[in-house]
DNA sequence: AAACTGATTGCAAACGTTTGCGAACAGGGA
DNA sequence: TCCCTGTTCGCAAACGTTTGCAATCAGTTT
C-alpha cells in the first residue's frame, strides 16, 4: 500500500542513494554537510513524515508504551496516566492506554496485543489477579515491565507506601478514639488495597475491625456502605476506604441515609484525588503522589528497558491529609 | 533485530512455506484443512504471536487510533476516553493518549507523530486554536480525523448540543429571577466550551452577563471565581460555568469566600460529572453523555476511515440534571 | 489420450526503513 | 609514482509480514 512520500522519494529528487538519505536524516556521521543540507531541503520541500513503522521493524524499537490501569475515570488513574504521559513524551515515545477493569483474562489479553505491537515496555496496575501461570507468562515475554503495586517477583515496581498509608490511617483513627471501625475496599486480591488492608487491620486493636470487599468504583463504595449501615445501624463509628473514588461512593450512601459526617461516623480516603477538598465534609485522606507515580514508572521502564538491569522497586511516601471528614467518638471508650 | 519467533520458525518447523503459514494463520481460502490445523499446532506450540509492525507495514493498516484531548485528568475526558477505548478495543484497535493542554503547537506535534506511525485514526478534541495554515496542514495528511466539537470544514464531528446546553441554562436560571450573571469559562477560542457561551449569552438579556475566560481546570475557576467575588461583591447572582471541572474550583472559592451556595450566589456547571452529586451542594449542571461521545466517535472514525466517506456530524442531545447548586434570587426583578 | 478444471501450495516481490560493507575518490607522505 | 588514510557515498541485505501469480497435481470431461 502506497502512503505517503517515502525515502525513496527523496533519493529519487535529490539524486542520491537512499541511505545517503536516511543518514542525512537521522544526522549520522560521515555526510557531507552539503549533500546533507540539500537532502533535508528536499524532505522539507516534499513535506516528509518519516514511516515510523517501517523503522520499527528494522530497529525493533517501537517508541511506545503501553499503560494497562482498572480503569482511567478513576481520577487516581487519570493523574497517573497523565504522569506517564508526559514522562512518555519527553522520552519521544507514545502511550497507549488500557483500561482492564482488574479482570485477570483482560490483562493478559492487553498484554498479548501490546506484545505484537512490540512496545518497549508495559506500565501495569497490577498483577496481583494474575494466576502462577500468567506471571511465568508474562515474564516469558521478555518484555520490560514495571509494577505499580508492590509484589514480590522479577518486575520492578513502582509504587506508594500503601502500608504507612494504612497505618497512618489506623492511628489516626484510634488517636480519635475509634474501636469499631469498618474497611470498605476493593476486590479481594488487588496489590496495593491489600496491602493497605493488612496494615491497617495490623495496626488495629484486634477484632476492632470488619472488612468488606466490593466494587472499586463510586458505585461500588455505595453499595458496601448501604450494606454497612443496613447491618449495622449504630455500632460502628468510622470507615476507612480503600481509595478516595470508593469513599466519595461511601460518602453518597451516608448522606443518603441521613447521616452526618463526621458527627454521626467518621469517614477517611486514600489517594488524596483534588476532588476530595470540595465535597462536604472536605475528606480526610492518606495522600499519595499520583503524578509522580506515573512519571517515576515510565522513567525506570526506559531505564531497566535498555540494557538487562536488575529490577527497581521504588516506594514513594505518603501522609496524612487532615480535613473535617473524621472527628472524635462522642462516647469515647 | 531478533525478536521471539517468527513465521520462518513456524514455516520450517511445518515443512511448508511461510506464505502457507500466513494464510493458514489469517483463516484464507484455498489451505487444505490438514496442512492448516499442522500449522496452527506449531504456532501454538512455538507461543507464536504475530508481529502488527511488520504486518501494518505491508497491509498499511496499525489497528491504532490516537486520541488527542486537553487533559485525561478532566473527568470529563476520562470518560470520552473511556468510551473510545472500549469502542476501539471491540474494533481490534488500541488507543494512544495524547495530553494536548489545548496548545496548537502541541496538537500539530502529536498529529504529525500519530501520522508517522500510520495511525488508522485520530480523534481529536478541538481544532479551534488552530490557524487556517495548521487546518490545511491537518486536512493535507490524508488521515481520517473526527472532532469532539462542532467545527465548519471538511472533518467530521462528533459532539453534544452544546448550545442548546447553553440555552438550557440561561432559560433556568432566568425562570430563578437572575439577572446579574457571570459565565467563567476556559480560553476564548475552544469549540465547545465557545459554543455554550455563545448560546448562554444570546439567550440572555442583554448586558446581563459578564464572561470571564480562564484556564479550563480545577485551578482556572477558582481563581476566576476570586477574581469575580473580588471585584463584584454583592451584584452578580449567580455563576454559570463553562464545565464541571471549572465548577468545582468556583465552588472551592465561593465556600472560602464564606459564602453559601444557592443562599448567596447560585451555581450551574455542564457535564454532570459523577462527582457532582456529592459535593455540597450537590450541582445543578447540564448533562452530557460524555462516554456515548468517546464511542460514537471511534465508530465514526472507523466508518469514514474505510470509504472515502462524506464527512459525518453527529450532535447528542444534553438535558438540565437539577439539583441543589441553584435557587431564587432573594430579591427577584 | 488430450485438455480442462479446481484445489493446494510455493515463489518472489513488496511495504519503508536501517546498516554493514565495499567502492570511489582525494589528499598527503615517502 | 606509489601507497596509505580518510571522507563520502552506493549496494544490497535485512526486519516479518502479505499477496499476486505461477506451478503442481489429481480428478474430470471430451
Amino acid at each position: 500500500m502506497r502512503t505517503g512520500i517515502t525515502i525513496k522519494d527523496i533519493a529519487r529528487e535529490a539524486g542520491v542513494d537512499v541511505s545517503t538519505v536516511s543518514r542525512s536524516l537521522s544526522g549520522a556521521y560521515g555526510i557531507n554537510a552539503d549533500t546533507r543540507s540539500r537532502v533535508l531541503a528536499v524532505a522539507e520541500r516534499l513535506n516528509y513524515r518519516a514511516n515510523r513503522v517501517a523503522r520499527g521493524l528494522v530497529t525493533g524499537r517501537s517508541h511506545t508504551l503501553g499503560l494497562i490501569i482498572s480503569d482511567i475515570r478513576n481520577a487516581f488513574f487519570a493523574e497517573v496516566a497523565r504522569g506517564a504521559e508526559d514522562a512518555a513524551r519527553a522520552a519521544g515515545c507514545d502511550l497507549v492506554l488500557c483500561n482492564s477493569d482488574q479482570d485477570a483474562h483482560r490483562q493478559m489479553e492487553y498484554v498479548s496485543s501490546l506484545a505484537g505491537k512490540r512496545v518497549d515496555g508495559i506500565l501495569m496496575n497490577s498483577v496481583a489477579v494474575l494466576d502462577k501461570d500468567q506471571k511465568e507468562r508474562l515474564e516469558a515475554i521478555g518484555i520490560p515491565i514495571v509494577l505499580l503495586n508492590r509484589t514480590p517477583g522479577p518486575f520492578s515496581t513502582v509504587c506508594a507506601d500503601n502500608k504507612a498509608g494504612g497505618r497512618l490511617a489506623a492511628e489516626y483513627l484510634l488517636k480519635l478514639g475509634h474501636r469499631h471501625v469498618t474497611h470498605l475496599t476493593g476486590p479481594a486480591h488487588h496489590g496495593n488495597l491489600t496491602d493497605r488492608e493488612k496494615a491497617f487491620v495490623k495496626a488495629m486493636p484486634p477484632n476492632s475491625v470488619t472488612v468488606l470487599h466490593g466494587e472499586n468504583t463510586f458505585a461500588g463504595g455505595r453499595e458496601m456502605a448501604q450494606k454497612v449501615l443496613a447491618e449495622h445501624p449504630r455500632k460502628i463509628t468510622a470507615i476507612f476506604a480503600g481509595n478516595d473514588t470508593i469513599a466519595f461512593g461511601v460518602l453518597r450512601a451516608i448522606l443518603d441515609a441521613g447521616l452526618k459526617v463526621p458527627d454521626d461516623i467518621s469517614l477517611i480516603g486514600f489517594d488524596n484525588v483534588e476532588l476530595g477538598s470540595i465535597v462536604q465534609p472536605p475528606l480526610t485522606t492518606i495522600h499519595q503522589p499520583s503524578y509522580e507515580l506515573g512519571h517515576r514508572a515510565v522513567e525506570t521502564l526506559l531505564r531497566i528497558g535498555r540494557k538487562e538491569a536488575t529490577p527497581e522497586h521504588h516506594v514513594l511516601p505518603v501522609h496524612l491529609i487532615e480535613r473535617h471528614s473524621c472527628g472524635p467518638t462522642k462516647a469515647s471508650s
